[in-house]
DNA sequence: GTAGGCTGTGGACCATGGTCCACAGTCAAG
DNA sequence: CTTGACTGTGGACCATGGTCCACAGCCTAC
């Protein structure tokens, strides 16, 4: 056990680990990465190739669930991280997304907010 | 012009006419009436048989489009419109509906309030 | 060698609210 | 008789975020 390979680079993994480690299916795991989400690395197997996913994918997976938990759409994820990945996603680029987001977002809650006025007032009887 | 049509009761008409009416397109008319939405009468015509639409459509259309104004879907619409149609639908029971859907955008509110407030906390530098 | 578990591919399918298209019958005017 | 405008039907297609399925190759254990 004394200096066991704890410390030392992990080796590329299969989907199935991957995607049991970042907590999505399969499916979820091959669906972001035909998207171009996640990067998948090649290991041969006769006629065939496997999928591997390296360590800093599941950074970049958890990157993306942030993403997606504030209110980005997968196809935003993919440009974004294709922007940083090209480097050319500067703070203030970043910024801006985030900004773009936060009006969309702010939109939908003044729709749905309409919604609940008309709504309140039909149940009070009020002319909508 | 004297004692004119104006007064009686108005032919059904085509779905052409009926669309321009309501302001739909004909698809959309013809999406609602499979859709259970919008009743059509029938007027033959060699084989076929066209689809025809009483003034009471119309409303029904505005009815439906107010609905829809308050977030509700059109398969929601559909039942709400099949309980109308069977009697069943008495003013508790829409009052529990309009409950319902109110309880429903309440959440979708909270929901992308959360989303709100992580990105602003992102653009303030704040940890989210 | 064969069973079982892993993997890949391609595609269909879910809901949502329609749109669009081709093909075909109907009907009136010219 | 032909053209044009109208109608119907069935189906494909859009975006969104996946899920599920069959078929098939790979690899290990028994």
């Amino acid at each position: 056990m004394v200096h066991s390979q704890v410390t030392s680079a992990q080796e590329p993994v299969l989907i199935g680990e991957f995607a049991q480690a970042v907590g999505a299916s399969k499916d979820t795991v091959r669906f972001y990465t035909r998207l171009g989400l996640l990067q998948a690395g090649q290991r041969s197997a006769g006629q065939r190739a496997y999928a591997t996913y390296a360590e800093d994918q599941a950074e970049r997976f958890a990157f993306i669930e942030q993403c997606k938990a504030l209110g980005f759409t997968l196809q935003e994820i993919g440009e974004g991280l294709r922007e940083r990945d090209e480097g050319s996603l500067t703070a203030l680029r970043q910024q801006e997304l985030l900004e773009q987001k936060l009006r969309s977002i702010e939109e939908r809650i003044e729709a749905l907010r309409h919604a609940e006025g008309r709504l309140r007032a039909k149940l009070e009887g009020r002319p909508s």
